[in-house]
DNA sequence: CCGTCATTTGTAATCGATTACATTTTGTTG
DNA sequence: CAACAAAATGTAATCGATTACAAATGACGG
């Protein structure tokens, strides 16, 4: 047996007044009188109480948590946001609940149960792959308002949102390229469903268009931001008959995969085939050949994105109003990976 | 202002039951006749009630959720590990929560605030940088038999543990270095506080001596775990008056920092140094060269860690009495990273 | 020194589920 | 069918903090 619990009246017996006051003396210091303020604190700080979150949530209905829901937590780009998030969320004290959807697209709304059995007052979406019946049910739950998408987002439905800028991020890649002397490019996509594979796909295309690059269907090839789909599109460039002289990978452990295999089969990167990534994760500026990419501002996005739930949760009504995606700067980061032509 | 909240009083009344017989139809069903239970469960999915885990936490004294203390959630190594314990603890309707030490040696016990404030019910500790002094604290809260360690421990404190055999990994590293035909065979350490670098180094020294290779202090280098320490390291090797011929790294992202700045410099791995890691993450597969590397069991280390502590958590005193450490067996993994001395 | 209003503090209801204990129902047996 | 045990269900106290409302205290002008 531990020693035993310290509730909130034993600290009001010490201090010699009543369970009202010591709640107040927390959470509405300034309603008290300087001397009952410094009794009850004392009276704190001897008894080593510390408040009792179960039952102040249960009586302030709310949970005093937040859910991060992440399609992959394996991935670094992934971990590094929610890194930053966490430093926000417990300053406001407020407690990280991390669910990892791993790409679980069979609709069983796992991440709503949170909601209904009141274990979280908010979420923040890392996952775009939300289908829009899952947002009838958020609605329909009163749960708008209490949403915020990172990275990703879901068309047609006004949450607010904090990402990157993925358009410019797809034509800063492909203007490089261009730059480069590179005519030939081809472009390895994320999943099909992915927001963000439209995203960035659209940005390429409209650039390679814009200035005047060739065309080939071949050349745009369908992956899922995972190693091994890089490396899967690596065979796929080895047989083509016309091969591209770069390719622009819609993440940076695509362009891993991708830079893997094609060394495997003796292509070298940069020298034979230019190859930029996306996110600029620790590891680019760490790889052989470091990795040239497109940096997201991981710790801006984690941190907009949880200030956006504070604001919305603390009934800062305007921000919730406010659908306008929150946009970020994305920022070319020369390496080694792409080359002038030879 | 959403459909007003469903209580169990709600459910009792449509199931024309008392609250006692809604609540035990919920968590102890065999208590109740069936056609008690088939009325009670009708009554559940018509009125769409969910119990609240506020009340329920506060009545039953805990906190349905178990914290996992990370030393840096950024690092894939433990972020996959996580995503395997947490599918044991959500069949088991655990909460999650995650916090990132961010190797903060501060001695601040943030962590234990989260017991205190009876935010959590147990934890997993995936890293064992906590000071004695918090051993102290943990135990004196009654705290002992609510914590198990993963990856990490610490000596002295006889807490549950799960770990890989490091010392047996360090072993194989440095005997497959040395079929190769190296003799020469340098490490980078972890950080000098932590305890698997004692284990991993232990073991280097140890096989490096069974074998009669030759000593030099100056190749054994200290790094932290971190890509940049890799590469600090390959600075120090390439200053070195007799250079190793192989190195082997406390973890994979040591070995990514070296092999990175080895390359930069001229050096080629594996043709003029052999390196070998330690982790066998994800990325290690697709490194240029491909990494050879001791491989991990992440997810049955996740997965061991979560049942441990349920298992603890649910009053099986004899695992809490077992103290010996759980040790999983680790794997040499051959890629490319290291090849016969030339 | 009194009345009025503002400030400070106290009393007790409340959040919603669980469970000890009490009561009723069912089942068994001589 | 009475008598008793076992099983099923109900009643109400309880977990611990917050807060609406009530009461007390203090300030101040006349």
């Amino acid at each position: 047996m531990g020693p035993k619990t310290i509730r909130i009246r034993d600290v009001a017996k010490a201090a010699g007044v009543s369970t009202a006051t010591v709640s107040r003396a927390i959470s509405n210091p300034e309603l008290l009188t300087e001397a009952t303020r410094d009794v009850v604190f004392e009276a704190i700080r001897s008894t080593g109480y510390r408040v009792n979150k179960a039952a102040r949530n249960l009586r302030k209905r709310q949970a005093g948590a937040v859910l991060i829901l992440v399609p992959n937590l394996g991935n670094p780009f992934f971990s590094q946001i929610i890194a930053g998030m966490s430093e926000a969320f417990a300053q406001r004290d407020y407690s990280i609940l991390v669910a990892d959807t791993m790409g679980n697209r069979s609709g069983d709304d796992q991440f709503m149960d949170y909601f209904l059995d009141s274990r979280v007052d908010g979420m923040i979406c890392l996952d775009g792959g939300l289908t829009l019946q899952d947002f009838g049910q958020l609605e329909a739950n009163g749960m708008a308002g209490r949403v915020v998408f990172a990275c990703e987002w879901v068309d047609g439905a006004s949450f607010p949102s904090v990402r990157s800028d993925n358009v410019e991020g797809a034509r800063l890649a492909v203007r490089h390229l261009y730059e480069l002397g590179h005519r030939k490019i081809a472009h390895i996509t994320g999943p099909h469903d992915n927001i963000l594979t439209g995203a960035r796909r659209q940005g390429m295309v409209e650039e390679r268009t814009r200035l005047g690059l060739p065309v080939r269907d071949e050349w745009i090839i369908r992956g899922d931001f995972s190693l091994e789909s890089g490396r899967e599109a690596a065979e796929k460039i080895l047989k083509m008959e016309e091969r591209p002289t770069a390719v622009f990978c819609a993440s940076d452990q695509v362009a891993f995969g991708l830079i893997s295999a094609l060394t495997a089969n003796g292509v070298r990167v940069p020298e034979d085939m230019s190859v930029v990534g996306f996110d600029d994760i620790e590891l680019s500026d760490f790889y052989v050949p470091a990795l040239t990419t497109i940096r997201q501002d991981r710790p801006a996005l984690g941190l907009k994105a949880a200030s956006l739930l504070l604001d919305c949760l603390n009934g800062k009504t305007s921000m919730i109003q406010s659908a306008e995606p929150v946009v970020l700067d994305v920022e070319l980061v020369v390496r080694q990976s792409a080359a002038r032509i030879q």
